[in-house]
RNA sequence: AGUCGCGUAGCUCAGUUGGUUAGAGCACCACACUGAUAAUGUGGGGGUCGGCAGUUCAAGUCUGCCCGCGACUACCA
């Protein structure tokens, strides 16, 4: 049975694409390729989870194919690729959406809708572009077991980070802890980071700000130095700190300073009391705040109110050196704590700048992020109040206004509040936006301070600044940076294990893992847990009133266990969470929160009401997808499914997926999570931009597919650009992609086909020993085996952009462009012979490996090119190339010395072909020879390949010229990688004096081997190796050269080359006709030609070759021809008739 | 603002340990070829290798500073 191959009117990917997909659906082949591997060494695989209540975007291709790649690859390499996809259903983006369908704000939640319902609704669009998704995944190619994804909402999930929560507690890495977070007053909720970066939310604003001065206590004169020698009157003395938050000196407790920053001590007078001061601030900064020419003028011409000022320097000194020294409370309304540290001191601070302020930062605790952290770290008191209830608040409230005096404790204002400064100022909102009775034209707090400071003398320079400030996107208003209560895993205590591990990943790019990766790993801080939100993983603590004992619950079952307590000890009265069946409970909020639990004293506590970030439920899956360990033990986990061999997602996941996977591995199993990732770039506009919906500048995917094919994207997208390089993804660039590789591949193949069908060649032949193949079989085969090599490599290393680019050129350059091009001949022509036969091999042979090397990239493409070829042959008993083995390179086809030489040879016929072109020769115009000159070596080399340059460049013979031969003239230049080490600074003169060797010096270092040169006096002896000779110029030739190789044509056309020109060009009038007249290959025809005398001569000459070439019976010449198909311009000047019929 | 990445032809990208005419594809122009024809070849125009300094005999390549773009981290006196 001889069946045939599969032959196409033209090119169309996007209906392959479509016939493979119902194939791989029918045929199952995915779970195929599973089971086919099953029971091998696995390559673990992470799919990080999307968000299914957005849509598919184009980076989303991106981002899958690169996973599709090496999943892929390594199936093809005999791994077992278990591919779970997953389903990322938290979170605020999903609130957000459920917030604007409903049309309602966070703080309708619990009034104008229930937590339950409100849950209820997110529960219900998280996956409502699921299907959306499923459609991208299928369309794509994207293999991912879409039948059993793991999802982040269900109680198994929330199960499994329970019991991590649970681990990382019992390890002390989980605590309670205050921090100072963006804060909207205005709508009463702290902002995550995601939400401060929202396009507008940071904003030019104009505040007052205020160089306060902070009086050194009088009696640390004794103790330090530098106040000792240079400060003459202690009772003058300040510290100079700026601030553009006039409304947080209240709460001043330290001021920081540069430990290495050069501070100067500065004698002269407050501009607005014209009182006498020495004040202290970075020399950096001196005349930023004092005019220079006003420096050592003399003191006593000053006259209060003058506006010159004049200054001296008294002294110097390092930050390190005023660290220590204490002052005064500037506004001494409200003392710190003694219980909470020391206060009003100088401390030193890393982050302290001399770019704008005075080098010296006034440290607000509670209302800094830097401040608090450098306040901790030198025990440094936050300025706390202790309201009604006993908490300690900062001084202002939620609402952003100052504490009124009666919402704070008795006890505690009698003994820490100065009554009557402070009630001027109690109630007042630190920003008149959040005062319903203010506006910008009112007189705000910040004001109001700075002139108060004004007057007593304490306020060195008051000035509007403007700069950026972020607000809230809901409410408009400024943003508060505020402490808030919230849950913290101590990352930093396992920072060290942290890095260490990181240095075991294999990172792509590299950077990425030491630079954006390692640098936010040096810079940890601890992982702030706690969202304020209603939709996603509750945090199992429940805590007792004054929250001295508390409970991590880990398990259903020990909540289930808790809760009997608890009904025991009268604080519940039923228990829901007793059933083995997941689906009758939710862990959820609000049924959660309503479980009390008693504690070990007899105590109620209450669950804390925060949920988790949902980057831990992301980072939490390795365990959660399989419900460990609940459904399966450590080590299953450990044998199949962790650490993973290779996640990739973007590199915006670095602090984010990629971040807690690692993180909660090495708290957790103190092991990586992922050993080798990659984290592509962005994908952006054609012109670089962001594509953003708003912009209207994003590209639907399933626009780009249907147009152009999914394989064509993903090659596109891989080939164009390195996937950690940023896309600038240009439609174009897809269809250029389809016509160059595709185009080619399916031209290739369909040529293939043609002949193949017409032969019959089914692969049904023994193979050709390699010996017995023409030597352009065997140069496309090593070519071959090199490529499975590097592509190999290049998959293996993660690199698929040099894979992608490997196999196009090979495709292209190789393949079609030279071994098809150059062998078309031996397809149709003559019998079925060896030769043939070793050609269809051959050809058939780089397909089928094609096919298998850009399956990973290309699946749709490959497979039909795959299947076609294999459903003639039955070479490999698989139904789809995606179930074969990787191909291996069989290293004894691999001949460098035959590519090499062909390489030659395409740069011989390169060579000639534009000597042609320069000289107007058709290449249909046979030519006598070529020359060119070279050594015996290179000459034996040519000779390999000599037939091919031969027909290629239709010329008749290649002569050899010895390179000692005179008709040569010849250059000669220094070679710099040789000499340059040698000689150095005479670099320049040897290579001038090389460069004007006359004709004769070339020759004598050429026969001598060496050559003495004199140059600036010394003498230096020149090797041949020393300088790199060509050949330029044959006397009487035409001559083109590149680089070391220089061809010589003949362009002389003598009486016989004329005649087998007009031959050839008579073949192909006659071919050409054929065509138009819609001749079958195979038909047999009668030429009847006009006479002419060079005409008949030729035909004469050459009858048999064109009657063989154009599969004519009869040639006849005569007069003149009746009812002429058409006329020919064989002859110069002249339009002869030619008719042609069948016969 | 800090950290990281990127910057080479109109566009998309290569460019080895520094070594002397900086390459390819696309696009454009011209010419050719044609039993693969929506393919192909040859030639041409097109470059201050982001800028400036430095190291070196020699810099697209190494160093520093600056500019532009992007990402991340912050928004801090």
């Amino acid at each position: 049975m001889s069946q045939k191959y599969r032959e196409y009117k033209q090119l169309n990917l996007t209906d392959i694409e479509k016939e493979i997909r119902e194939k791989w659906q029918k045929g199952n082949t995915f779970r195929q390729s599973l089971k086919e591997r099953e029971g091998n060494k696995p390559y673990i695989f992470f799919e990080g989870p999307p968000s299914a209540n957005g849509k598919p975007g184009i980076h989303h291709v991106m981002a899958r194919t690169i996973k599709d790649i090496f999943c892929r690859y390594k199936s093809l390499k005999g791994y077992y690729v278990s591919r779970k996809a997953g389903w990322d259903t938290h979170g605020l983006p999903v609130e957000l959406g459920v917030e604007k369908n409903l049309g309602i704000t966070k703080e309708d939640i619990g009034k104008k809708i229930s937590v339950d319902e409100y849950n209820a609704e997110c529960r219900k669009t998280v996956l409502q572009f699921k299907d959306l998704w499923d459609k991208l995944t299928e369309q794509m190619g994207y293999w991912v077991d879409l039948d059993d994804p793991y999802i982040t909402f269900t109680n198994e999930y929330i199960e499994t980070l329970w019991w991590l929560l649970g681990e990382i507690y019992k390890k002390g890495l989980l605590y309670k802890g205050y921090t100072i977070q963006p804060y909207s007053p205005a709508a009463g909720t702290g902002l995550s980071s995601h939400e401060l970066n929202m396009p507008g939310c940071y904003r030019d604003v104009k505040d007052t700000t205020v160089v306060a001065q902070f009086k050194i206590k009088e009696q640390q004169s004794k103790k330090n130095a530098i106040l000792t020698q240079y400060v003459k009157d202690i009772t003058k003395a300040y510290f100079l700190a700026w601030t553009t938050t006039p409304w947080t000196l209240p709460s001043n407790t330290a001021l920081a300073v540069g430990p290495n920053i050069d501070y100067v001590v500065v004698e002269s007078f407050n501009p607005y009391t014209s009182e006498p001061i020495t004040v202290f601030l970075a020399k950096n900064l001196l005349y930023s705040h004092f005019k220079k020419e006003n420096e050592n003028k003399d003191f006593s011409e000053y006259n209060k109110g003058d506006k010159e000022i004049p200054f001296k320097v008294l002294a110097e000194c390092k930050g390190k050196e005023l660290i220590g020294i204490e002052y005064e409370q500037l506004m001494p309304w409200i003392q710190p704590m003694e219980s909470e540290g020391e206060a009003f001191k100088v401390i030193g601070g890393d982050y302290v700048t001399t770019e704008d302020g005075t080098g010296i930062v006034h440290i607000a605790p509670t209302f800094g992020a830097d401040d608090a952290r450098v306040a901790k770290l030198a025990n440094i008191a936050p300025l706390h109040l202790l309201d009604k209830n006993e908490k300690t608040q900062p001084m202002v409230d939620k609402t952003g206004k100052f504490f009124l005096i009666e919402e704070l404790d008795e006890d505690y204002v009698n003994k820490y509040v100065n009554k009557e400064l402070y009630k001027e100022y109690a109630g007042r909102f630190v920003k008149n936006a959040y005062d319903s009775n203010l506006t910008d034209k009112d007189t705000s707090l910040d004001v109001d301070l700075c002139v108060m400071l004004k007057q007593q003398g304490l306020a060195f320079k008051i000035e509007k600044h403007t700069h950026s400030y972020p607000h809230c996107w809901r409410t408009d208003k400024p943003v508060l940076y505020y402490p808030l209560d919230s849950w913290f895993i101590r990352t930093t205590a396992i920072k060290d294990r942290l890095i260490e591990l990181n240095k075991t990943i294999n990172w792509k790019p590299q950077a990425t893992g030491t630079g954006r990766f390692g640098n936010w790993l040096e810079n940890l801080v601890d992982w702030n847990l706690s969202r304020s939100r209603y939709w996603g993983t509750p945090l199992p603590i429940w805590r007792t009133e004054d929250g001295k004992e508390e409970i991590c619950i880990s398990s259903v079952k020990q909540l289930s266990e808790e809760i009997e307590k608890s009904i025991k000890a009268g604080f519940m009265t039923e228990n829901k969470y007793s059933s083995s069946n997941y689906d009758d409970f939710d862990l959820h909020r609000p049924y959660i929160d309503s479980v009390i639990l008693v504690s070990q004293s007899g105590k109620p506590m209450k669950r804390e009401t925060d949920l988790i970030d949902v980057w831990f439920d992301s980072g939490a899956m390795p365990y959660a997808q399989r419900h460990f360990p609940f459904d399966c033990t450590e080590e299953e986990l450990k044998q199949h499914f962790f650490p993973a061999d290779f996640i990739a997602e973007g590199v915006d996941q670095t602090r984010g997926w990629f971040f807690t996977l690692h993180t909660i591995a090495t708290m957790v199993f103190d092991s990586v999570a992922f050993k080798n990732v990659v984290s592509n770039g962005l994908v952006l506009d054609k012109n670089g931009n962001k594509m953003s919906k708003r912009l209207g500048n994003a590209v639907d995917p399933f626009e780009m597919m249907n147009k152009y094919g999914a394989d064509a994207t993903r090659w596109y997208m891989i080939s164009n650009s390195q996937p950690w390089d940023n896309l600038k993804f240009d439609p174009d660039g897809i269809d250029e992609v389809r016509r160059k590789l595709f185009g080619t591949l399916y031209n290739t193949y369909s040529f293939f086909a043609l002949y193949a069908n017409i032969d019959g060649f089914c692969y049904k032949e023994k193979d050709i020993p390699i010996a017995e193949r023409p030597e352009i079989d065997r140069w496309i085969l090593s070519e071959l085996n090199t490529l499975i090599i590097n592509v190999d490599k290049a998959f293996n290393e993660y690199e698929p952009t040099r894979a992608a680019r490997l196999i196009s050129s090979f495709v292209d350059e190789y393949l079609s462009n030279w071994y098809v091009r150059l062998c078309r001949r031996r397809f149709w022509k003559g019998e079925y012979s060896s030769d043939k036969i070793s050609a269809y091999q051959t050809l058939y042979r780089c397909l089928e490996v094609i096919a298998k090397l850009s399956s990973p990239i290309a699946p749709f493409f490959s497979e039909n090119m795959f299947i076609n070829l294999n459903s003639v042959t039955n070479r490999e008993n698989h139904s789809s190339v995606h179930l074969t083995d990787f191909p291996t390179a069989d290293e004894n086809l691999i001949d460098k010395a035959l590519e090499s030489r062909m390489q030659m040879a395409q740069k011989i016929c390169s060579l000639v072909l534009s000597l042609r072109k320069r000289h107007n020769l058709k290449v249909r115009q046979p030519l006598a020879s070529i020359m060119i000159p070279c050594d015996d070596k290179t000459q034996s080399e040519i000779e390999k390949v000599r037939n091919l340059i031969l027909s290629e460049v239709n010329v008749k013979e290649i002569k050899y010229l010895s390179l000692q031969n005179n008709v040569l003239s010849k250059n000669i230049k220094a070679n710099f990688k040789v000499l340059g080490p040698k000689y150095g600074p005479m670099m320049k003169s040897i290579a001038k004096a090389i460069s004007e060797f006359a004709q004769s010096d070339i020759a004598k270092i050429e026969i001598e081997g060496k050559y003495t040169l004199n140059i600036e006096g010394k003498e230096i002896e020149l090797a041949l190796t020393d300088v790199e000779i060509t050949t330029k110029d044959i006397e009487g030739w035409v001559v083109a050269n590149e680089g070391n190789l220089t061809v010589a044509l003949d362009v002389t056309i003598t009486e016989d080359l004329k005649k087998e020109a007009v031959a050839r060009e008579l073949v192909n009038r006659i071919q050409n006709i054929r065509k138009d007249s819609n001749f079958d290959v195979t038909d047999n025809i009668i030429v009847e030609l006009q006479e002419e005398d060079l005409l008949k001569a030729s035909c004469e000459q050459y009858k048999d070759y064109i009657c063989n070439e154009t599969l004519t019976r009869e040639l006849i010449l005569k007069p003149s021809i009746d009812n002429p198909t058409t006329q020919i311009d064989v002859i110069e000047d002249r339009q002869l008739d030619i008719r042609i019929t069948k016969c």
